[in-house]
DNA sequence: CTCGGTATTGGACCGATGGACAGGGTGACA
DNA sequence: TGTCACCCTGTCCATCGGTCCAATACCGAG
């Protein structure tokens, strides 16, 4: 159950040996040929093929974590998809390390905070979840609020909306802020994301 | 921090009480009353509105599980979209709920051994195809300016994007400005669904 | 008839946003 | 060496966006 650092060796290691002073650093060849199932393996995304390198130590029964110096969505995906349980920035402090070490090694899947809305909405979209997201989605929403949030969904401002629908500007804010509050989003931006994922003839 | 479940009322549960001895039993429209940020709530998939119930907790910073006695990818997809960090089997055994209590409180995301693999690797190929495509059209950006779009494209705020690409959110800006003008759109907003209607275009 | 939900509007506040000015630094190329 | 493109940063400012505090009116349920 050896704790392993994947890394080309050039850089520094920022925070990882204070998160885990037992770990030891190697390089992509080392980890293919050492580890083990069980091992708890960190991979950085700047290393060349880190996609394969995941591929084949998850497949080994190795638990795999990814750490990304810029994570966004795509990358985690990709990450998750070769087969990683965790995905987070490289650059995390010790404790969060620790915190999704627990988590990975409790067959659990820990995801950068900032992202993790986006995987799970994205991974919900995969598989049937138009018919849940009309219900989720629209059901709540009055008739009114459903018509600025469809504006919304468009690229309106609020402006236009409000000379759209003929109501003030104020009005479309306090329906916007109705919407965003049942449907669980910060923004307007949240909201296109949310919607633009879905069908026309839902709204 | 309590721990609670919430049930009908009418079955026994099976071996909560085994898993977690301080937990509370409740009903959901004392969940909805009483259930506060922080606090470990336990759902079943057999009540009325479950997801509904997991969607207002979940906003509320409630830390849900969804529990079902029919474990499946679609229920799965949509406990996580609903807001939900762990799904189980309602008759998991006692040391395995208290793995997903750990995971959960841990900020991961645990799902039934038998549907993580359709989860990751689903959402992975939807959201692959995505990035190939936003490749094209942001041909005419520089390498900067790309990684800025992307993220804005994935609803970050400036603040967001500067923090996660280690730059100042004044440099965000002057990137964003220069795909503003290249992309011929006026804001975020234009931004954001003219890259996510390519995606649906090519899908 | 009261109570609650919906629709509408107002004002004020403050953060986010985007544009317009201004630079400095690097590396490639003629 | 000069030029150019790219990357990074700064200040100022007008506007937009979102939330807080209200208020008025309609309408159906109890």
């Amino acid at each position: 159950m050896a704790q392993l650092f994947v890394c080309q060796g050039r850089d520094e290691i920022p925070r990882w040996r204070e998160a885990f002073t037992e770990a030891r650093l190697i390089g992509p060849e080392q980890a293919r040929a050492q580890a083990v199932a069980g091992d708890r393996v960190w991979v950085t995304s700047d290393l060349e093929h880190w996609s394969s390198l995941v591929t084949t130590l998850s497949q080994r029964g190795v638990i795999l974590s990814v750490l990304s110096y810029a994570p966004n969505s795509r990358e985690a995906f990709q990450a998750l998809g070769a087969g990683a349980r965790g995905y987070a920035h490289a650059l995390s402090p010790p404790e969060l390390l620790r915190q999704v070490e627990t988590v990975v090694t409790h067959q659990g899947i820990w995801v950068w905070p900032e992202l993790l809305a986006q995987v799970v909405g994205g991974a919900f979209r995969t598989l049937g979840g138009e018919a849940v997201l009309q219900e989720e989605t629209l059901a709540c929403l009055t008739e009114r609020e459903r018509a600025v949030a469809r504006a919304v969904a468009e690229g309106l401002s609020n402006k236009a909306v409000a000379k759209q629908l003929e109501i003030t500007e104020r009005t479309v804010k306090a329906h916007l802020g109705a919407v965003f509050r049942k449907l669980g989003v910060r923004d307007r931006m949240q909201l296109i994301l949310k919607l633009s994922h879905q069908e026309q003839d839902v709204l």
